[in-house]
RNA sequence: AGGGGUGUAGCCAAGCGGUAAGGCAACGGGUUUUGAUCCCGUCAUGCGUAGGUUCGAAUCCUGCCACCCCUGCCA
């Protein structure tokens, strides 16, 4: 037997494998640490299911915390929305929500120890003085004048800060490593600012607040992370990191490791822009379906799993590349194709007579919801009624008023159509109004033809979807497009809101089989040779059905000119 | 006195001295009551580049080149 090639283990898993073979660590922890001031985007999906992936795999855990150092930024809707979206991509924390805001008065301590140690001090420096001295890449920095205060002196204006008795960028307290370090992040580092801001978390309890280098490290100690993966640019960081855990009386020693975010084309991946988007109303929300946070996907139809499929075919490497769009496509129309219930919907309805039948001729088919690859039914999704009659609507686009070959399988005047799921039928002729419009197409049932061939052999080429005008119900239908017609909206000297496609939703009113009305809201239907449907999340209902396009159906690429 | 990271097909990527996995895309062909799905096939004499070591190099060595990140009291 061949067995399937498994997927090769990435640097991180090679990693943990030697740390629990050689008996580093008997399990492993790792931790996912968003910062809430924004939606979660696709980025974030991918550093979700790394880290909550090594967890499974490995059978340990992985923590969910709210890295919240900076209330200025953050806010309590974003720690909501966040939990919302890990939960919805199907992954559990280990044991209860942490909040970086939890360490506060530990990481206060370590700050007072490094404070006795002499290794930090209080420095009066202006934020503009800072930077001079800080020098840049070609020269070394300046040690601070305030560098050599006596641990007394530092230790009274530490508690003055913490008292609240200076304003905002008075000063600050920053850690003695090297003002000639290469590393910039290594030049005397501040690690706790005055921020005189409610933070949503502590509350008023707080006005100095550390940074993230002083926290991230000592955090994952205090929870036994155990491997503390984040993405490349903070490499840099790693031996600040480091020297947190050698410097101060941590529980554990952690250890950081990077790998390579993810960047997708014609999208843009960064809170900041994502933000820009919302804020200057180009779309309606961090939900909006255009949007590639998780909750826009999730209002788009990307189910949770497609999601994770498509993380999971991702390298978790060093390398900085951008992924084609394609390739996320192609998870969710994989996870689609197995798993959406079929139905038919018109989007630009023709009308069709059928002149052999009466007038008031109506009949209900029954048809099943999902079909295998074969065609077969599937009874999984059960099956739902679909009234038939003589009056019918099919897509304007497949009727073509002369035949041709690139139309061998559209519907033209004295050729045969199948009814999807129906019988077949014979064109013989259309009307036109005033403007050279065709609005309706007489044609006639060849009879007995329902799932089987026609009796003189004669067989259509095509298959069309349709239906029954008098039971047709109308629906919103909302079509998405690229929200940027530039595969790269990032990059360069280019303006990212200048690389916006001009009308990436387009509303239009379709009509629907009665079945679909009472889809269940955030149901994905596929819309027979059209595409995937949801029902939208927040606006669909029974009375007035809105449906969101999540993906068309992939086209055969030798039709298009 | 700069530091850190990365270069394998259109995109992502495995490979760790023994003669270039896999996925996406693309392109042929077959099946089909969805022009979808499904099935079959094609797609790097080549691994940023120039040298060197070796019986043998994408893998080791040296030099060059390109791209990304770092000079917040953001994360």
């Amino acid at each position: 037997m061949t067995e399937a090639t498994a997927k090769p283990a990435n640097f991180i898993e090679k990693i943990i494998d030697e740390d629990l073979s050689s008996g580093k660590h008997q399990s492993i922890t790792t931790r996912f640490p968003p910062e809430p001031n924004g939606y979660l985007h696709v980025g974030h999906a991918k550093a979700i299911c790394v880290n909550f992936g090594l967890a499974q795999q490995f059978g340990g855990q992985c923590n969910l915390r709210f890295d919240d150092t900076n209330p200025e930024k953050e806010e309590d809707e974003y720690v909501q929305a966040i939990q919302d979206d890990v939960k919805w991509l199907g992954f559990e924390w280990g044991g209860d929500i942490k909040y970086t805001s939890d360490y506060f008065d530990q990481l206060h301590q370590w700050a007072i120890d490094l404070i006795k140690a002499g290794k930090a001090y209080v420095c009066d420096l202006s934020a503009e003085q800072a930077k001079e001295y800080r020098g840049n890449f070609e020269k070394p920095g300046t040690n601070s004048p305030f560098r050599d205060r006596s641990v007394e002196e530092n230790l009274e204006l530490f508690e003055k800060m913490r008292l609240g008795e200076f304003d905002e960028g008075a000063c600050g307290l920053r850690v003695k490593i090297d003002m000639a370090a290469p590393n910039m992040s290594l030049r005397d580092p501040y690690i706790y600012r005055i921020k005189k801001a409610t933070h949503h978390q502590t509350g008023d309890k707080w006005c100095i607040y550390p940074s993230y280098d002083f926290a991230h490290g000592q955090s994952d100690s205090i929870e036994g992370i155990t491997h503390s993966v984040c993405t490349l640019e903070f490499a840099d960081h790693r031996p600040l990191y480091d020297w947190f855990i050698e410097n101060l009386d941590t529980p554990a020693e952690p250890h950081q490791y990077e790998f390579g975010r993810l960047n997708i084309n014609y999208t843009v991946t960064s809170k900041r822009k994502l933000r820009a988007l919302v804020e200057g109303k180009v779309v309606n929300g961090w939900d909006d379906p255009r949007m590639p946070t998780i909750s826009g996907m999730r209002r788009r139809g990307y189910t949770p799993a497609s999601i994770r499929n498509f993380c999971d075919s991702l390298a978790v490497a060093k390398t900085d590349g951008t992924v084609d769009v394609a390739q996320m496509e192609y998870f969710i129309r994989d996870d689609l194709n197995q798993n959406a219930p079929r139905a038919m919907a018109v989007l630009n309805p023709l009308k069709v007579v059928l002149s052999n039948m009466q007038d008031d001729h109506e009949e209900t088919l029954t048809v099943p919801y999902l079909f295998d690859s074969e065609g077969e039914a599937r009874t999984e999704l059960g099956e739902r009624d679909v009234p038939f009659s003589n009056e019918l609507y099919i897509d304007h686009a497949d009727f073509k008023e002369e035949y041709s070959k690139k139309f061998k399988k559209k519907f033209c005047v004295g050729k045969r159509i199948r009814l999807r799921h129906g019988y077949v039928i014979e064109a013989d002729g259309f009307e036109k109004d005033a403007d050279g419009n065709i609005t309706q197409v007489n044609a006639t049932l060849i009879e007995n033809t329902l799932g089987c061939d026609p009796a003189d052999d004669i067989k259509p080429k095509g298959v069309v979807h349709w239906i029954s005008a008098k039971h047709a119900v109308e629906a919103e239908v909302r079509s998405y497009a690229r929200l940027f017609n530039d595969a790269n909206p990032d990059g360069g000297d280019k303006d990212f809101m200048d690389c916006l496609t001009p009308d990436s939703l387009v509303v239009t009113k379709a009509l629907i089989e009665p079945a679909l009305a009472n889809a269940a809201a955030e149901t994905v239907f596929q819309f027979e040779r059209e595409g995937y449907y949801v029902a939208d999340r927040f606006d669909h209902s029974a009375d007035k059905p809105v449906f969101n396009l999540t993906i068309g159906l992939r086209e055969d690429r030798s039709l298009a000119n």
